[in-house]
DNA sequence: TTTCGGTATTAGTTAAGCCTAAAACAATCC
DNA sequence: GGATTGTTTTAGGCTTAACTAATACCGAAA
């Protein structure tokens, strides 16, 4: 699909702002506040109000942008969010599939390439892997066009005791986080039940017929389920 | 082989100007001069000067500056500038192997990622190659450790009438050049002689029992040759 | 040896890009 | 209305890497 062009490529600064304002913003598109971008971006609030301002100011514009209401992306931004997106998990699962990266690895490098793959790159890529719908942390791959298909997940620290769920995703940020988990077979796609009675730091889970094992609620929290389709 | 850690990673423009002295100082390693940089890199020679200054005066310093004598790089520079330029080429080897990029695209892709790849996708990326030799348009690919096989190569231009050779390497920088290469069957290996009697702007060439292809003296500078081994 | 011409260096600017602290301000809740 | 919280303005800093203009240097020719 052809779309506009994009212009000359934003920074690595502008895509990290874009990027978080897409993330931030959920599903529903709501607006983002200033604040929530300066703890998620780790600056002052007056440097998002800045940057704010710059990328609402310039013609095409990357974000609708009104003092005091916080920020939406205008389609523009959009489009380049889930571009950088896109190439974020096309990359990771490149890596993984491809040059054998292990996938606590993956996001580091990914995050850096990201922003440097040119669209012959990134189709490419996605040709060799013929597609792929999900990147190997299970999180789903926007389309080229912008499209991204929808899932309700919830975290698995959240799950009803005893009701069979599926890994849907988990997060790739903590390489250490990801390797406890390869280890305890909670990768996307794992079929299990979260046991019943336990009210504290920690949870079980039971995955087929093996002895139940244990994990933090923040280990927990991090993996998201959907419910095991029985039909 | 483990050698000391570079500390953070240059700028591009850093780079560039490792790059460039690395190409201008030759096989002997002469001393580059700042003009001579100037050209080649499209600044003015004040700019020259006040990067070189920079890169002479921090510690670990990638080059060794007199001013008014040129400079040449340290054992570090000679390090990241070599680092690089395997970067550039295994990116271009893989490019066309594994993502069926052809010969003249590589070229573009590659000089904008050599300066954002690991040293773990680097290595995965060599494995992955079988470790080559050499990149899609014949230059020598230096190793890991900073060691590179050095070959005697002429201009096709300058070559000896009615002498059989090899075609060893191609200059990667122009992709229309490229296009015309390939249709003419110019690709490193190729064994050719050159016609005698072409005193003005066009040379001819035979390759194998074909008739002899005509080509500009231009391009026949770009294409670098070694007397064939009839051994 | 002196002068000339090309090359190199200094010094001072410019510009982009991103950030900050502090003070002013707006929205909202009680 | 006043306090609280969050946001914006202001004013400015830092970094990188370019540029111009003026000056200094060096080697070669007279």
């Amino acid at each position: 699909m052809r779309t506009k062009p994009l212009g000359p490529a934003p920074s690595e600064a502008v895509d990290d702002y874009l990027k978080a304002i897409l993330e931030l913003s959920g599903p529903d598109r709501q607006r983002v506040t200033g604040n929530a971008l300066a703890g998620h971006l780790e600056v002052r609030a007056a440097s998002v109000t800045g940057m704010l301002q710059k990328l609402a100011n310039q013609k095409p514009s990357f974000v609708e942008y009104e003092k005091h209401h916080g920020v939406r992306l205008t389609e523009r931004g959009q489009r380049r969010a889930l571009e950088i997106l896109r190439h974020h998990r096309l990359l990771e699962r490149f890596l993984h599939d491809v040059l054998d990266f292990s996938w606590d690895e993956v996001h580091a490098e990914a995050e850096r390439l990201e922003h440097y793959i040119s669209e012959r790159l990134e189709d490419r890529i996605a040709a060799k892997l013929g597609d792929p719908a999900v990147d190997p942390h299970g999180h789903i791959i926007p389309e080229k066009d912008g499209g991204v298909a929808v899932r309700e997940e919830v975290a698995l620290s959240k799950w009803t005791c005893g009701v069979p769920a599926v890994i849907s995703s988990v997060s790739d940020r903590d390489p250490t986080a990801l390797r406890e988990m390869k280890r305890l077979g909670l990768v996307p796609g794992t079929i299990l039940t979260v046991d019943p009675g336990t009210r504290n730091a920690s949870l079980f889970v039971r995955i087929g017929e093996k002895a139940p094992a244990r994990l933090s609620r923040e280990l927990a929290a991090a993996i998201l389920v959907v419910p095991e389709l029985t039909a």
